[in-house]
DNA sequence: ACCTGAACACCGTTCAAGT
DNA sequence: ACCTGAACACCGTTCAAGT
């Protein structure tokens, strides 16, 4: 996991090598398994080092979203507004599936660089330009984003990625669960979770399609 | 703040108690703000008196997070689907403006009480009455529930309480951004967010009604 | 049965000092 | 310019001991 623990010498250390190593280590034991003394250790370096190029850990997470955000890609303008969007926010919910820890923090920081402010930017012209007006437009990215990251959250500590851990953790509750007290849950449980073809990965899409559907309904008259 | 730093006597504490502190503790300061030692402060006790009522703190948490969900409002099995969606969806939306260190960790535990699982179980019956078939039923829950978490985490650390509150953030948004790079960005504060008639609250319900209405043409044929 | 003091292994951060 | 040791104020948690 950390045979990259280097040896140091001086120079070894900057800004970029500093939150790299941050978000491998946020992503392998989730934030709380970050901490500055053992980010330093990864790194082969005193925890005192690192506020030579971080004046605190705070600003640090502040670096760590940026990184993050930097990966959601992020269509051109040219393309039609409901694949644009679409392709974003799958792209989007890809990255906080290997970044988890990013979900909660992301959006609440209001400091934001400029790269991501520009994808923002992307976005709402990208709507315009399709003939969304504004407040259909800002209702458009509020809902999507949401449902992004409100999505990443249910998804957070379920380890929902095949269908056999899907079946595993049913069970278990079914177990632990006086049946008869909860009929209805009892049911989706059997007929629906505990099916072989239940795919919880395309459940994502099917609520991103749902709402862009509905956004495509809410346009004035044409649409390109 | 504090004023109820009652004096101790024996037998004063139990885990009513102790939760009603910590769940208060976490309203005024978040998740950072809440130790085992402030919180033992606020109960006029030692910091390992708690740990007789209470294994760990993440066990602690568990017990506020299912105080948290108690408080969502759950409507009766026989209303029409729409509005009992609608009022959990507002009322859970409430519960978390008031309780928003809440937001990232109550869908990620497992472990759940049987007074949540209760609720969970009268939605599906709810959804499968009102002639839900069992996928549309759980694509609903999901969208939903994914909705009203994303949506709370957008209003983190957002005060945009009222009017005043988004134009100042606005504003100061517009001050420290290069305003002819993000053309379009600048159009969308200027002639929606500073607008003002905007209104935050609202586009909460804006999105979970485009939610409703497209899950309601997804039905297959009557609904009552 | 209920509460506590002392102690341990951890944190983030400062600051004066080393090279 | 870059890194560090020692120190401070905090954590969660254990355990043996008090009443």
């Amino acid at each position: 996991m950390s045979a990259a623990k280097t040896t140091t010498q001086r120079g070894s250390l900057d800004l970029e090598r500093i939150v790299t190593a941050a978000v491998a280590l946020a992503d392998t034991g989730g934030l709380e398994g970050l901490s500055m003394r053992k980010l330093a250790g990864e790194l082969g370096v005193e925890a005192m080092s690192l506020y030579y190029y971080v004046p605190n850990k705070e600003i640090l997470l502040d670096h760590m979203v940026d990184r993050v955000i930097t990966e959601i890609g992020h269509p051109s303008l040219d393309e039609p507004w409901k694949e644009a969007m679409r392709k974003r926010a799958v792209s989007a919910h890809e990255v906080f599936e290997r970044h988890a820890w990013a979900i909660g923090i992301t959006d609440a920081r209001t400091t934001r660089d400029l790269e991501s402010l520009r994808y923002y930017d992307m976005m709402i012209g990208c709507l315009l330009e399709a003939g969304f007006p504004m407040a259909l437009a800002a209702h458009a990215l509020s809902v999507i984003d949401a449902y992004v990251y409100g999505f990443g959250i249910q998804q957070l500590n379920l380890p929902l990625d095949d269908a056999d851990q899907v079946a595993d953790v049913s069970e278990a509750l079914l177990e632990q669960m006086p049946v008869d007290e909860f009929p209805y849950l009892t049911r989706m449980i059997l007929e629906h979770a505990l099916q072989p073809d239940y795919d919880y990965a395309a459940e994502f899409e099917y609520g991103l399609d749902l709402i862009l559907d509905a956004l495509e309904r809410q346009l004035p008259s044409t649409s390109s």
